[in-house]
DNA sequence: TAGATTGTTAATCGATTAACAATC
DNA sequence: TAGATTGTTAATCGATTAACAATC
């Protein structure tokens, strides 16, 4: 997917692409052809002239005077996000938080594959979650090579975090989702996405205690 | 927890909090006495000019040419976030990730109590999950009140939250933690943080796309 | 054509970074 | 005192909003 000229994207932008896609995927479920920048945003609470440049900044999705093609756009933004590429992904540290993440259905709809699981737990290695078997996490470096996993999710306790991150680091990963509530030290070039619950919910306790 | 004038703190800040106190305990843990801004931002990989002024937006916590007196500083963040307030908490929703909130330990650290379940499955209905008993979604008004909760954690199927959330709002919750991937429509007055977890990983999956 | 709506440029707003006086 | 480090003001940077020409 292009973009125009040198300029990066703004990760406030990345991050509201995946909304994009949502509202979209809802609409082609309606039955709508198009769609403008104006029914957008109502839907989604976001001003339709920051949806028109966020969109503007990859590519001229709109007709002028029509307003966006469903189908049309929603290829496109799917494409930008990479969501075409059918990651393979697998989960480590298959607790309470791991068994749900193995189990997410709205992963499957956005193209994301679940691949392998992993433990060091002897009592939950060889069981199976969403028909995937539990793997012990001594075989992490094979398994990631032979079956091609692109992203590991980290839902083990802090302490055993940057362990993990480590090892599939060294195996060979492309990015990294983590649950843990821990900074971790990655090389730069490897990319990781830290998912901290208590933050949301840190967030939300402030605000109400203002109200 | 006082405010410098009527400036409004931005959420770029308050979601920075969560993390200064999670290291703050650390800190703790370690027998440290006292930070520096200096150390904090080493830890975390913010810069320690933004750790100060975000800091300083509540209070004057530090010492100059001393640093942060770590339990002084960490009790005061715990205090802006609201932590002390002891938030009661229901999950609406006890499917797999509902189950995994319900058991995850990190809200306990941070003084969250969880005091009820609900679902409307009758198989489910009566469950017990991490010691509590999962109720009737029917009674939501009823109980929300007996039990004096605060926030409602929402991890149901998308076509079902906007109800739960009318729900929620009508027994006179105080803010809404939202799993679901939908806008919800909610008072002005309603606080509600949105947990869209397929937003983090189409955000991984643009950044490694592009590596 | 007239009305609608995009894409883009300019203006504004807000957040981060830099600099440094205050002071422990 | 000298060195260290905060708190705050000013400068920069980046993101959002407003405005409007292009055009379907």
């Amino acid at each position: 997917m292009k973009m125009k000229g040198q300029m990066s994207i703004s990760n406030a932008t990345i991050d509201r692409l995946p909304l994009y896609f949502r509202t979209l995927r809802l609409a082609q479920d309606e039955g709508i052809d198009i769609i403008s920048s104006d029914e957008l945003g109502r839907r989604l609470g976001i001003t339709p002239e920051q949806i028109r440049k966020d969109l503007a900044s990859f590519g001229q999705f709109g007709k002028k005077g029509v307003g966006y093609y469903v189908n049309e756009l929603k290829r496109n933004v799917g494409e930008i996000l990479g969501l075409n590429n059918h990651w393979n992904m697998a989960v480590v540290g298959i607790g309470h938080l791991g068994s749900a993440l193995a189990n997410y259905q709205n992963f499957v709809t956005l193209g994301f594959r679940l691949v392998a699981l992993f433990d060091q737990d002897p009592n939950v290695i060889g069981t199976t979650v969403n028909h995937v078997k539990v793997e012990d996490i001594r075989n992490v470096n094979r398994i990631v090579k032979e079956r091609n996993i692109h992203i590991g999710i980290i839902a083990v306790p802090a302490a055993f975090a940057q362990g993990v991150a480590d090892q599939l680091v060294e195996a060979g990963i492309r990015g990294i989702w983590n649950f843990a509530p821990i900074k971790m030290q990655v090389p730069e070039s490897m990319h990781i996405v830290n998912e901290d619950l208590s933050i949301g919910l840190s967030s939300l306790s402030y605000h109400i205690t203002r109200k």
